[in-house]
This record gives C-alpha cells, structure tokens and sequence, in this order.
DNA sequence: TGAAATTATGTGTATATACACTTATTATTT
DNA sequence: AAATAATAAGTGTATATACACATAATTTCA
C-alpha cells in the first residue's frame, strides 16, 4: 500500500494561487485603512474613482480596458459607485456609448480617503523596500498576459 | 481657474489595484487553460482541491488560515465544491468542528485538469524569467502583512 | 454542577467577478 | 433604402468575497 498524498506536488506551489491570496490579503488590508476615514467605501471602488480621476468621461469599454476587469463587472461595479453618487454618466452623439465621470461628490470622497490611503500605501511599500520597482515590474507583465 | 485633473497623483500608482488587476487577469488566462481540460472546474477551485491534497481532513478554520482566505468565504467555497461531488466532510469528536477532505471524484478531477494548469504555469513563469524566486517571495510578504 | 466565556461554524446582506446571451444603436453592403 | 454586420452596453445566472450577526458545542470556573 503505498502513500496516497504528495501528489499533485507541481499544483502546490502556483503563481495564480499566490496572486489570489495575496489580492484577498492587501484588500482586506487597505480597506481596514479606509474604515478608518469614515466613509463607506473599498479598495476596489477608490481605484475605479482614482481612474475616472485621470481622464474624463470614458466609455464602459475604455474603463474596463484600463482596468483589466471584465466589463460587465464595471457595469455593475459603477452602478454601486451611482448609487453613492460619486459618478455621473451621460450619453454623447453615438447613442450607443456611455460616458462616465467622477461627480463632485466623487472628488470629495477621494480627497477625504487620501492621507488614509496613502498610510496603506506606505506601510505595504516598506515591506517590499527596493525590490518595489522589479515588483511593479513583473505585476505589470502579468496584467498583460 | 485652474485645471481640475492630475489630481491624486499619489493615487494613480497603488499596489492594491495593481494586484487586483493582475488576479484578475491571471485568473481568466487559468481558468482559459482549465477550460480546456473539458472539466467545470475554475482555479480558485483548484486552489483549495490542490490545499486539500497536500494535509486530508483540515477544519475549516485551519483551512481558512492556510488559504488566507476569510472563513465564512471558504465555507461558501466549500459548498460548491460539495455539490459537484469534490470534497467529502464529517464531525469528529469535537462536535464543533468539521473536517473535510478530498474525495475519489476530487483526486479524478485534479488528476484531469493536472497538464491543462501546468501548461498555464508554464506560461505564467516564463514571462517572469529569472524574478520567479523574488517576485513569489515578495508576493509572499504581502500575503503576510 | 450550572452559569458564563470561549470556540467553531453558519447565515444575512452587499459587493465583486465573469461567462453566455440579449438589446439597442450605428455602420456597411447590396 | 432595406437588409445585414458590427459595435456598445445591459441582463441572467453562478460563483467569490467579506463584514456583522447568529447558533451550537465545548471549556472554564465560581
């Protein structure tokens, strides 16, 4: 009779398992951060806002390009972020398309979460000292995979 | 009037979004491979077969511990795992804890979709080239924090 | 021993994720 | 111009995630 485990030994030690873990780990991590400003709001929904922030009224499409989330997740992610009020949308020429900004209110959730956020930040960069930037690097590549 | 952009700067360069833009990312491109073992499997499932593999009847919260991965989130996990006939659990003198195990279906299943994930790591850790070692390290820390 | 504290797990609710399919609008083709 | 193709976004369904709260079993201790 002979051992039924270590098997799968290959399986064990993998990059998708790890990432997960570790999205799931720092999530948790900087929203502790973000209670603590008082508003109701995630690491997920800033990051949306914070992409709003950068360019103004992109598409759905446009967004979930720039984000690398599936883009019938963003619409249901931005219907969250409308019923908070902290964007706005309206309809151009192209009947089909629909744009998205931050509204005022977006602007000021933001700028009320910041100096929280930015302790997360600076707690997680410490961690990782100068291996931060080869890091960025290789989070980057495996975003574009 | 001044402009109203490039604000948030500090903002636009997060480590939390960056790594749940790569999770998301990695995700699909796995789960595209395990597709193609014919299996409805995903690897988030995979993941905890593959946990379940290595030490047989782990509690819930060891497992949720081991997995980082919040326990009422892995009980949901669980369930489905259960349905499809994976995982087996009992009670054990404890009436309080609950122990579960793979199943013969479970060790089919992983034996099934084995050279469809390995093909994705394969993949995954080339783009990485030498940084492997360091980037799960650091990955690691951040799992920790 | 029996009340109180501790421990292990589950449930309610809300958001996040993504695939398959649908709808609505615009562009192209004949 | 009408039929067809292409494009942009939404919906149905299922799973993943996690906080607040609830339940049930065990342990502790007065």
């Amino acid at each position: 009779m002979e051992s039924k485990k270590k098997q799968y030994s290959e399986l064990t030690d993998c990059l998708c398992t790890s990432i997960r873990k570790s999205a799931r780990n720092i999530s948790q991590k900087y929203n502790e951060y973000l209670k603590q400003s008082g508003e109701d709001i995630n690491a997920n929904q800033v990051s949306i806002l914070v992409t709003l922030s950068q360019i103004e009224n992109k598409t759905i499409s446009e967004l979930s390009n720039q984000l690398r989330m599936e883009r019938t997740t963003l619409t249901r992610n931005l219907r969250v972020l409308d019923k908070s009020g902290w964007i706005k949308t309206d309809y151009g020429s192209d009947g089909r398309m629909k744009y998205t900004k931050l509204s005022k209110k977006g602007r000021q959730v933001l700028n009320k979460i910041l100096p929280h956020w930015k302790k997360a930040q600076i707690q997680t960069k410490k961690l990782l000292g100068e291996d931060l930037q080869l890091f960025k690097q290789n989070l980057e590549k495996l975003t574009n995979l």
